[in-house]
DNA sequence: GACCCGTGGAT
DNA sequence: TATCCAAGGGT
């Protein structure tokens, strides 16, 4: 769209007062921005901010994380929650040194073709990371659309094709002013139009907002279903997998529970629900005699030397096998 | 489209 | 205390 109302007060506003993070500071990589996206999923940019600084101090590229076994990411991911993040972005890095040279692909269907990369976060990175033209439409984009053009209190429960239309035509017709939309747009939502109690006193486009207009509607729609969590299975996966980060060595499932002594894990259904999932996502590896771990930790599973024979018969180390499957359980 | 996947801070 | 919410993705 060449131009609309919106644009230049929400651009004004975001050169004033846009926060400083780390991953749009001039000297960031398009891996620091993927590396960001990833770990903004769901998660608060407070708590990101030093988990970060961490991951691209230690792993600079995509090549420096891809040399590591997995079990470095799931550990470095520390309490970020969703860990089944660490295990992909582990992944994408391998898929880039792999077919793109080490770096982060600039196009859009090859970002969107990395694992754990979807269609928010492959159009962040082309836009944040490379100047692109793309929608890139995140719950706060959705809200201050919902609010400002469409007049909603609140978006729909899940991204609808009307909503990425009009995202789509409200992109700048030129790559940078698409890109600085995009992320003003984003921040907006998440200082101003916020979710709970919104700052309208200091918003650049109250006086263009149709929600205002309409005196601010409460929301209509039905309540987002409750979560809950203490005692349900994430949380059970949640336990169970702080303790396998802070072993040295791999665990029974008996140690798991004595390691982790909360009354739910007394359960050996829900413990091996919990187990048999961590394992199934890949997040945790059985070993043989009922032992888990971190995955790619075990010596060489699949890895065979091509020719050279040992003069002396190699020691086989007890822990060396991979599990058969089905055979870990008590 | 429904459901699942962590964790912690704010209200 | 309970609920809400946080730059989603995959199945």
């Amino acid at each position: 769209m060449p131009h609309h109302p919106l644009h230049e007060p929400v651009l004004a506003w975001y050169a004033a007062d846009a926060r400083d993070l780390p991953w749009r500071r001039p000297g960031r990589t398009p891996w620091g921005v993927l590396v960001s996206e990833v770990m903004l999923q769901q998660t608060p940019v407070s708590r990101v901010l030093p988990a970060w600084t961490a991951w691209t101090a230690r792993w600079p590229d995509p090549a420096a994380l891809a040399a590591e076994p997995a079990a470095e990411a799931i550990r470095m991911w520390d309490r970020l929650g969703y860990p089944r993040r660490a295990l992909r972005l582990h992944e994408a890095a391998g898929v880039m040194v792999d077919r793109h040279g080490g770096e982060v692909p600039r196009d859009h269907a090859d970002l969107l073709a990395l694992p754990g990369v979807g269609a928010y976060t492959a159009a962040a990175v082309a836009s944040f990371a490379f100047g692109q033209r793309h929608p890139v439409v995140d719950t706060n984009v959705r809200r201050l659309l919902a609010r400002a053009v469409t007049g909603e209190a609140q978006a729909a429960p899940s991204l609808t094709a009307a909503e990425t239309r009009l995202a789509g035509e409200l992109v700048p017709d030129a790559p940078g002013t698409a890109a600085r939309w995009a992320v003003a747009a984003m921040e907006l939502g998440a200082l101003v139009c916020t979710a709970r109690s919104p700052r309208c006193g200091g918003c650049p486009v109250r006086d263009l907002c149709r929600w205002r207009r309409l005196g601010a509607p409460e929301a209509t729609g039905p309540r987002r279903r409750a979560q809950g969590y203490a005692g349900t299975d994430r949380y059970v996966r949640g336990l169970l997998l702080a303790a396998l980060r802070s072993a040295t060595a791999p665990l029974t499932a008996a140690a798991l529970v004595d390691l982790v002594p909360d009354a739910v894990l007394r359960d050996p259904l829900q413990r091996d629900r919990a187990l048999d999932g961590l394992v199934a996502d890949g997040l945790v590896d059985p070993l043989p005699r009922n032992r888990f771990q971190l995955p790619g930790l075990s010596a060489p599973t699949v890895s065979v030397p091509e020719n050279p024979v040992p003069k002396v018969p190699a020691p086989t180390p007890v822990d060396s096998t991979v599990a058969g499957e089905s055979s870990w359980k008590r």
